[in-house]
Formats: C-alpha cells, structure tokens, sequence
DNA sequence: TTCGACTATCGTCGATTTACGATTTGACGC
DNA sequence: GCGTCAAATCGTAAATCGACGATAGTCGAA
C-alpha cells in the first residue's frame, strides 16, 4: 500500500463523529472499557461493534480479552503517519513549535 | 456542528488517496498551482474538481481566481483541529512537546 | 467577435458506508 | 449440562461516495 493510501486508510478510520466519540473515550478512560461504549455513543450495540471492527482493522486502537468483556485501548503508534502529515501540512516552512523531527518518516 | 462532527468532516477530507496526493502537491509546490493538479494525479478533470471542491468545502484549502486559472493553497489553520487531536491521541498523558492549547478552538 | 484553454457544475452509474435487528459465538457462574 | 451476559457477525435497506462524460461558464489571445 502507497503511502498516499495508508494516510487515506487512517483518516477514514476517524472520518466519522462516532469514531471520534469512541477515541475520546478511550482517551478519557484510563484502563479498560468495554461495552460502556455502547451506552455513551447512543448507537446500537451492533454499530458501536461495527465502528470498533474499523478502528481497529485501522491499528487506531487494540482490543484485548479479558475475562468476560473486551478491554479496548488506544494504540498511538498508529497514528504517528498520520500525525506526521498533518503537521507537516499544518507548519510547510514555519514551524512554530516542535520542530523535533524534519520528516522522518520512511 | 460539534467538535466530533467537525474533527470528523476534516479527517473525511483526507479520507482518499487523490485528495492526500492533491496536498502533497500542494506542500510541494512554492506558488500556485492549476490544471496541472489534474495530469499529477492521472483523473478526470471533473474528478479532480470534484475532489477540490470537498478540499475547499472543508477549508483545508483555499482557490483564489488568478486570471485564466485558479491558484490554490494550503489553509493550516483550518487543519489545527485534527492536529491537535491527533497529537493528543498520541500522547495521551506524556506531553512530549508544545501542550499550548488544551482544547481551544470553540 | 471568435477561438482555445481552464475550471465548475450536472446527471448518472456502481461501489462503499452506515445503521439496524436478529443471530451466533465465547466466557462465566450455577 | 444450562442460562446469562457481552461481543462479534450476518443480512438488509438507506444514504453517501467516487468516478466519469457532457455541458456551461470565464478569461485571455488572435
């Protein structure tokens, strides 16, 4: 996969305000959640299950068994790419703040 | 429009291969850039449009008429948003670098 | 004015996405 | 074994997306 498409890949898995909903969630939620995220996002179990397939076939977030419920997590190493493009897009020349790494990305 | 639709419809705008190619052109590109967009990414120039259009709808560019052609540009304020949810997705806790703004834009 | 180059828009088609209910699977306690 | 709860999967219908050709509009040059 290019790397034009891989970005493209990524950006789908938070093009919608569910996904979004559900990373937020993640982010807020320290250890482990599981079906709590049905109740939070307002959706069907089966769509919520959906979204969290797509997420997670993206490598956004990483669903480990545990005991009778699944622990979902974020996986920030899968958005470095995508991080990365953005800000390069964000400061082309002028780079305000953080300017750790040029464009590293291989 | 919430912050969860509005980090949705800008990540659904990089949500295609062409559209990351058009930017990418864009990034490399010093000045202004027309129909050339069009032989870059090997489609149909109604496609091409089409594909600026949603670029331009999400204010992730910008299309200023320049005589015959149209010149057009890169807009990084409209990207701060998903930069900085991206980069906060990163790094859930461990701040690396420039934590300026928690969530500012309204 | 007429021509040619460039861009935007329209209409259409097929593919993909989204959402739901219903069903199935898996793990636990009884 | 059996029932229960949580999660995943299946099947389907509506909506959206992506691509194209054809068309219309705009500008500068001849």
């Amino acid at each position: 996969m290019s790397a034009d498409e891989a970005l493209a890949t990524l950006a789908k898995a938070l093009a919608h305000p569910a996904r979004i909903r559900i990373l937020r969630l993640l982010l807020a939620t320290p250890g482990c959640i599981g079906g709590d995220i049905v109740g939070a996002v307002g959706l069907a179990q089966s769509t919520v299950s959906e979204h969290l397939r797509i997420l997670k076939t993206a490598g956004v977030i990483t669903g480990e068994i545990d005991g009778p419920r699944v622990c979902y997590a974020l996986n920030p190493e899968a958005l470095s790419l995508l991080a990365d493009f953005v800000a390069s897009l964000k400061s082309p020349e002028t780079d305000a703040c953080c300017i750790p790494k040029p464009k590293a990305p291989s």
